[in-house]
Order: structure tokens, then sequence, then C-alpha cells
DNA sequence: CAGGATCCTTAGAGATACTG
DNA sequence: CAGTATCTCTAAGGATCCTG
């Protein structure tokens, strides 16, 4: 049985240090995920694809505007779906796109874990 | 053999849903860990315990101001330790909690997986 | 060395009203 | 229904100077 350091392999595992340097893209990505509703947009879509108006109403508390803007920057990034039906009145669906539920697969542990533990954290 | 729906099955066992109601006290943490510069000093103290000023210099672009109240506020989420030493020039140690490794645990892969995905989502 | 105290600037975010 | 268009404003964040 080999036992290893697991906080250091895990970064070298993970290639996660080059994070830490300002050049890295990965936190344009990072900010994009943590912009406050970014997190909560797509956990919500990792449990069902669902329209716009659906969402407003899941995402509790969101307005409009960050609902939309969250929306188009996740969209670029390519990590959800928007498929517009050209009816009257409109209906769009959103759903995670492949890239989208990769990411969800390592994003929900994280979100679980802090709903676990939040009132741990905050006191209460 | 089974096969089980796993987005569903994420969600139910991890909790998630309650996340997205607004009166969810991890609401509150979530944004701490991602307060732009939460993630990159909980991924640096992932790595090792450091010194304030190694921090300053590990987690590229952050000002001392961001350092200090971003330290601040995961100290008093219980994430983050910090240890003094009263000698002349002063010396101050910051370490995760047994909290702050448990939440690395989760944290981690995520910043790994978008750290080596972000060149693919930002489309360099 | 490890921060506090200040001042200043913007982007994030809320509210409301309007439209194809 | 699914957004866009404005307007406003707070608070996150940056830069600089100061100190035990």
């Amino acid at each position: 049985m080999t036992v290893i350091d697991t906080r250091v392999s895990l970064l070298d595992e993970l290639m996660v240090d080059g994070v830490l340097s300002a050049a890295c893209p990965s936190r344009v990505v990072l900010d994009h995920i943590s912009s406050k509703w970014g997190v909560l947009v797509l956990v919500a879509l990792a449990e069902r694809g669902q329209r716009w108006g659906e969402l407003r109403r899941t995402v509790e508390g969101i307005s409009e505007k960050m609902l939309a803007s969250t929306l188009r920057t996740l969209e670029q990034d390519g990590l959800v779906l928007r498929e517009a039906q050209p009816t009257i009145p409109p209906r769009v669906d959103y759903s995670l796109t492949p890239l989208g539920q990769e990411l969800a697969t390592v994003l929900l542990p994280l979100v679980g874990w802090v709903a676990r533990n939040a009132s741990r954290i905050v006191g209460d």
C-alpha cells in the first residue's frame, strides 16, 4: 500500500498552480462562474434544462437584468446552450452543454459541501 | 447492472437545491469564496501554509488591502488559521484550518478543471 | 514585516419601464 | 414571454501613504 502526500499530489495532478499567475486565462472563467449569480444559474440548470421564466423563479432573487447577462456570458463561454423557438409568444430553453455538464461534475460537490456546512461557517 | 440518472441523484444526494432559495446561508459563504480573490487565496494556502509576504507574491496581482480583507473574512469563516508571533519584526503565518482543508478537497477539483479548460472556454 | 487608514474609481447590481 | 434600455447607486476593488 502506497501513501502519498494528499495535498501536494492534488495540486500537481490537477495543475492548479497556474491559476495563481496573473496571466492565467482561468481567472476570467473563474470570475464568470463566481459572479454571484453564475454558480446558482449553473446549479439550477444542472438539475434540469429550463425556460427563461422558470429560471427566474428557480434562482430566487435574481433580477431580469442579471439573469440575462449571466446567461449571455455563460453561453459565450460554451457552458450553456440557448435554444429559441420562433413562436409567438416566444419560448427559449436553456440547458447545459456537454462542457457545462462536465463543469457541473466538479461544481456540484463544492456547492453541496458549502450548503451542508454553511450554517457551521456563518454561525447563524 | 443498475443505471440511475446521474444529474438528479447528484443534486439529491448533495442537497444542493436549498442554495437556490434566497434565504439559504450558503449564499453568504459562496460569496466569500468567490470574491474574486477568495478562491485564489484558498488555493495558495492549500498548497502550503504561508506568511503574509509570501502570499502577497504567490497570489499574483492581489493588493495589500484585498489580501488583508480576504484573509480576514476567511478567518472569520473558520477556513483560515492566523498565527501571529509577537516578535519584531512581526511574523504572521496563515494556513488552512481542518474545515478549510475539507473545503479544499472539493474546491481543488473545480479549480483544476477550470485551469485545464480555460483556454478552450475563453477561446484565447 | 504586516498590516491600517484614506481616497478614489469603476463595474456589478437593483429597480423600473418598455417592446417584438 | 423573453427579453432590452435606462437610470441609479452601492460596495468591491485599486493606489498610496503611514505605523507598531
